[in-house]
DNA sequence: ATGTGTGAAGTGCTTCACAGCG
DNA sequence: CGCTGTGAAGCACTTCACACAT
């Protein structure tokens, strides 16, 4: 049993957002107590869509394919990362240090259909970023987690997300100077 | 010469949301013209705080590390990657095919002071964040990316910008299951 | 009493629509 | 006339404050 404001302090943000949020699915408490944490875990997973295992796969096996393989959230918590693809032959079927296997780019068609692969992490040079989305939605890939820093037209039924981490970069530098000039005002 | 519309086209965002975002930090255009490019880049550089370069240090030379410090936007646009550190032996001094030195992580105070380094990379084991966290702080360095999936103490005076990969693929996974949903209903 | 559920107010961002400068 | 700059409206999310269920 935990109240919204013990849920709150665990997440960092203010009790009144988690019972908005949660009450936009249902009603998970009870009054003058909290919430049954069991429940509301089984009603989040399932309302998350995690309560089905996402079956992924990550195109490009260079560091940042390899870091996504390895890291833990891509293989917990409803999500099961089943191979790599990538177009270099040295670094096919080398079954790296993630103990996934890293396929040939040929292969994703048969291979997304065969194990239906719901998400597609992008991690490849962006001048074939284009051509490699358009590969992973024919092959019937519904949602696709970009790191290319480029600009992508969408197949249609396709959900692309995109990662700039730059964005975050320059979100950092922007308030550095900022505070520098607060700084110099002081 | 280049209208709010050329603007918003090479943004895929709303024309009227470039003239806003704009006018935030001042009048750069020329009303029945548009804005000239050269002069509009060189203000907004300036308000980036990308005039000035940043001096960036990743710390943790895994795959996620090695791959930010390859990567074009963490050496471009008023970003230079000077170093990266790691407390692994068999990492340190092997300037990897980055062409950056990887540095033992008891090197990281004097170098950051030495190289007036700016920006920090936590690209570490969870368990090792924090305090990896408190050196760079140490050490000066005034603003974190931090790419750790763990809840941090931020220390005094830095600017702490966190990017959570599984948050993204939660997202997905919320979407594809609306989606599959409505299909269903339709 | 305690802590949820919720209307109402607040905040920040996006879009609209148009006055008015060049 | 064309396109900027901007007040006003729209929208999504967050916070407040409190009625009310247990």
């Amino acid at each position: 049993m935990a109240s919204s404001k013990d849920l709150a302090q665990a997440a960092a943000v203010k009790s009144a957002l988690v019972r908005k949020d949660l009450t936009r699915f249902g009603q998970f408490g009870i009054r003058g107590m909290g919430y049954e944490v069991a429940s509301l875990t089984d009603h989040l997973t399932r309302i998350l869509g995690l309560d089905r295992d996402h079956r992924v796969v990550i195109l490009g096996a260079g560091n940042l394919g390899t870091a996504l393989a390895k890291s833990r959230g891509f293989n917990s918590g409803g999500f099961r990362t089943l191979a790599l693809f990538d177009t270099d032959a040295a670094k096919i079927e080398a079954r790296s240090r993630t103990g996934l296997p890293t396929l040939s780019m040929r292969k994703l068609s048969s291979f997304a259909r065969k194990h239906r692969v719901d998400v597609a992490v992008l991690a490849v040079p962006p001048e074939m970023a284009q051509q490699v989305l358009n590969q992973a939605a024919a092959a019937g890939v519904r949602a696709v987690l970009n790191f290319v820093p480029a600009t992508l037209r969408v197949p249609r039924g396709v959900h692309l997300r995109s990662v700039d981490l730059k964005v975050h970069l320059e979100g950092l530098a922007f308030r550095l100077s900022r505070s520098q000039a607060a700084d110099a005002g002081a």
